[in-house]
DNA sequence: ACATTCGTTCGCGATTCGCGTACCTTCATT
DNA sequence: AATGAAGGTACGCGAATCGCGAACGAATGT
């Protein structure tokens, strides 16, 4: 399963082998492991490769499918962060103004 | 950082070592280890366990400090929509600016 | 033609796994 | 007090898996 989402977000990033292995400091087979599924990485690997890969443990592990999980802002269900700092409910719905009002003014044109 | 959160949850819970160990099919001593740091759990049996705590493996890793999953939105992991529709990225780049500058204008009241 | 880069595979030594077992407390029952 | 069950901890063992370097073919650039 890990292996399968290495693979794919490393084609799409479009980075080699030895670009990965060098930002974990780890030989370019041990990687390569990774993405055949000949080897499992570690933990603190996982957790390197998320942030390298800007997704989460929880996608490279299957632990959830959903690759772009789609969140309706208007009906606020998950928390949101920016910068790691959670934005307030009243902060959602100025930007759900925001988005509308932008739109708006794109359909007038 | 997997052995302090393991045991943290479990404790909460009020759960024993052999009761986590029979819901993943595992020896108490094994889950033990997991706790005491003695032993790395493998990469499935993480997401066992962020499945029978009820949080990410993100947490359990110490990938992200919050128990709940929560969307960070400088990374483009997410799909938003408003009204069911698209936010697009340029929106998005928009919406954390807009998050930054009015956060630092409360910053310096 | 040659060198370089990329991805794949293999063997090796070293590490770490998962298990059973033993041990010590604590607590409830007798 | 004696017994036994249950929770938690620590250890030794064989087996499994790790990370590495090396070697290889294919593709590309010089």
């Amino acid at each position: 399963m890990i292996s399968k989402r290495l693979s794919e977000l490393r084609k799409r990033k479009q980075w080699s082998l030895q670009y990965i292995a060098d930002q974990l400091n780890i030989a370019k087979s041990t990687y390569a492991g990774y993405e055949s599924g000949y080897r499992q990485p570690s933990l603190e690997a996982v957790k390197e490769l998320a942030t390298l890969f800007g997704t989460t443990t929880d996608y490279l592990l299957g632990a959830t499918d959903e690759e772009q999980p789609s969140i309706e802002l208007t009906r606020p269900t998950v928390r949101l962060t920016v910068d790691g700092e959670a934005v307030t409910e009243d902060e959602i719905i100025q930007l759900i103004a925001f988005i509308r009002a932008k739109r708006d003014i794109e359909n007038k044109k």
